[in-house]
This record gives C-alpha cells, sequence and structure tokens, in this order.
DNA sequence: CTCCTTTTTAGTACGCTGTGCGATAACCGT
DNA sequence: ACGGTTATCGCACAGCGTACTAAAAAGGAG
C-alpha cells in the first residue's frame, strides 16, 4: 500500500541536521526552512516529522536531555563521593562549547516558555532531572555525612538547584566575568559550605 | 525651520504604550506594529523614536532598571541590618505580578544577547547593578559580623548573585514549585548560612 | 503487469514579523 | 509668505511559521 519510511530514523535524519545547524549558526538560526535546507529537504517534507517550530525546538532539547542523560550514565566515577558529586554537577553546567550549545538551546526554550504551554511541559521534564541530580547529589554528601544534620535536604536541593542553573546562565551571558573554572570552584565552594551546621 | 517636538518626551509617551502592552499581553506581544497601534501611532514614526526592536527592547529594560533603581532608593528602609537586605534583595526578585513582568522582559533579552550585540551590553549594565547590590548586601553583613571571617566577598558575592539569578528563572518557569514564600524562605536561608565559619 | 490506496514530498499562499525607503504633512525662522 | 527641516505616514521587501493542495512514490490486490 502506502510509501513505507522508518519515522524515527528519519526523525533522527533530520535531528542531526538540526543539530549542525544549531552548532553552526546557533539555536536562533534553527528555523524550520534551514533546517530543511541542511537536511537536503523541503520545508513542506519536514513539515510531516516536525509540524511546528515548538515540537522542532522540543526535539533539540530533548536531544540535549538524551545526551546529558548519557554523559551521566556512561561516565566511570572515580574518587571519593565528594569528588563524583562535583564531577556530576559539573556535567550539568556549560563548561565547554557541546555544553554551551546545548545550555543556549536550554535558554531559548526557558525563554519561550512563558508564552508557549507546550514548551512548558518539556522544559519542567527537564528542570525535573536537574533537581534529581542535584537532590542525588545533596542524598549522597548526607550520606557521607558531609551535609550539617541541622539543614533540610529540600531547602539545600532548591538552593543547589538556584545555584546551578544561575550559574549557567552567567557562563551564558558573562563568560569573561564567569569562566569555567570559576564556575567550578562556587560549585565547589557550595558543595563543601553543606557541611557546616546552622546553630540559631 | 523644522517641526520640533520633544523627543525625549515621545519617547517617555510611546514607554508607556510600550508597558502597556507588555503587562497586558506579554513581553512577546510587544512588536514594533502593536506598540505604535497602542500609542496611536503607524509604526513608521515609531521607528523614528526607536530605530530597530532591539533599541524597543532595550528601552524597556531601561524601564526594568530604572523602576528597580527608584525602588531601592525611594523605600524607606526599617528594622535591623539582617533585615534590610532581606527586603533590599527581595526588591529584585519576581515575587510580585509587576516585578514578574520585569522579570520576563529580563529573561527575553538574556535569550537574546547570544546572538545580539547590541542587547549583551545593556544586560551587561543591568547584571553589574544586581551584582553592585550584592556586594553591598554581603558587605552590609560582613560589617554587622554576620559574615564568618573566613569566607571571601567576592566568592559570596558571585553566589549570591548566582543564587538570586537562579531562583528568578525557577520563579518565572515553575511558579508551582517556586512560589513566593519559597523564595523569600531560600533567600533568608542563604542569608543566614553566611554567618557560619567554614573549618578545614 | 496494472491499478488503487495511502503515505510521502513539493510547492504555494497567507499573515505575521522587522526593516528600509520615498512621499507627504507639519512646523518654525527668515 | 515662503523655504527648509523635521515628523509622520504608507508601502515594499525579505524572512519567518504555518496551512493547504497537488503531485509523486510505493506496496498490495486483481
Amino acid at each position: 500500500m502506502p510509501k513505507i519510511v522508518d519515522r524515527d530514523e528519519r526523525r533522527a535524519e533530520l535531528a542531526e541536521a538540526l543539530w549542525r545547524v544549531v552548532c553552526r549558526d546557533g539555536v536562533a538560526a534553527a528555523t524550520v526552512r534551514s533546517v530543511a535546507a541542511e537536511a537536503g529537504w523541503s520545508p513542506g517534507a519536514l513539515r510531516h516529522y516536525f509540524a511546528t517550530q515548538t515540537e522542532l525546538l522540543a526535539f533539540a532539547m530533548e536531544h540535549v536531555i538524551a545526551r546529558a542523560t548519557e554523559r551521566l550514565t556512561a561516565r566511570t566515577w572515580t574518587g571519593s563521593i565528594r569528588e563524583v558529586v562535583q564531577q556530576l554537577l559539573e556535567e550539568l553546567l556549560p563548561l565547554d562549547r557541546q555544553r554551551t550549545r546545548e545550555a543556549e538551546v536550554w535558554l531559548i526554550l526557558a525563554a519561550r516558555t512563558r508564552t508557549d504551554p507546550e514548551t512548558g511541559t518539556l522544559m519542567r521534564e527537564a528542570d525535573d532531572g536537574v533537581r534529581r541530580a542535584c537532590a542525588s547529589a545533596v542524598g549522597a554528601l548526607a550520606g557521607e555525612g558531609l551535609v550539617a544534620p541541622g539543614r533540610e535536604p529540600d531547602l539545600e536541593t532548591a538552593r543547589l538547584h538556584a545555584l546551578l542553573d544561575g550559574l549557567t546562565l552567567h557562563a551564558l551571558l558573562h563568560p569573561d566575568l564567569m569562566p569555567p573554572e570559576r564556575v567550578r570552584a562556587l560549585l565547589a565552594d557550595h558543595l563543601d559550605g553543606l557541611r557546616h551546621e546552622r546553630k540559631p
């Protein structure tokens, strides 16, 4: 009957073209037409696999999530718990060009979230992933006695998450004021600070 | 000779129309045409006062900066230093509708910064203002003995700034997870934490 | 092998955006 | 009154996302 193509494979092929455009010209240049041209198809054809611009950006963001998840699971963790937590959280920060591009996509979608509800659910998933990573980090440190007993894990998780996103933003917007080494130092300083008790 | 109009007054008039649109429909709806229509002029006329979209958004951002500065200077500060610092920093967070709209403009411009260099300089000014406020906060607390002697003021300023921007982002994107009370609580918790020493 | 049905692709069109340009209108000083 | 400068307008253009229709392709039925 119909012409049959592997839909997922096509989407993967388009995703490659999409990410080529993002890496070369930035996420702002990732329009329906430019991605179609990069993949060698017409814009109308691309619309069969990504009906809207939101779906295209959502796919890019899912790509970012998949990459981050892959980095976190595939990596072999060595050293003390404290060192592993630092390394794990650093994987979520824009410390090299690749992750900077990924953070760009994240920022673009964050700005769209306020007007585009569909984007909101995806960003929610992505942020939940980071939040879980923060919770794991706090939990792991607490298990090693590296978090003072008086601290609320929920609060510390939320604070760590806010710090991470703030650092991401500053590393993106003002790389001169917030170079990778400084981001790492601030994260290390924050994690060290969790050890200390809070008295009245 | 020529027809003379008060250029600044016109820009202020347009700024009012601009901000009316932003408050009613969000910053995404603040297009050249919609603002011109709101002000009762043609798009071409608006272009004599704001040559580009960037200038329009920049004016909106300057408006945000002016509002924030005004809030910080006009307010009468009461209570202890610790309380004043909390109140001051809360003025910079999106804790009500007005400041949420302002934060929206900030976020839109942040996303543009990566591709639009002109936007970059303006965002730099805005962020410098927040950074100065953070430095003042840390300095004021240190003057009261509310910052442990072992802490580096630069590091604490940068950390506070990152936390503030992270909280702003989370309050904007996930108001259900980060309602105003929680933002306040996290800020208070962070400021309290500065008191404690860091031992090896 | 032929035709038919369904999917895939191409192309076009519409309304929106920012932006550039030329024509028109309004005004002030001589 | 008039000339020259400025303000204002309206249109045109390219680019965007998106909807829609027509053509092409391909596998199964006869």
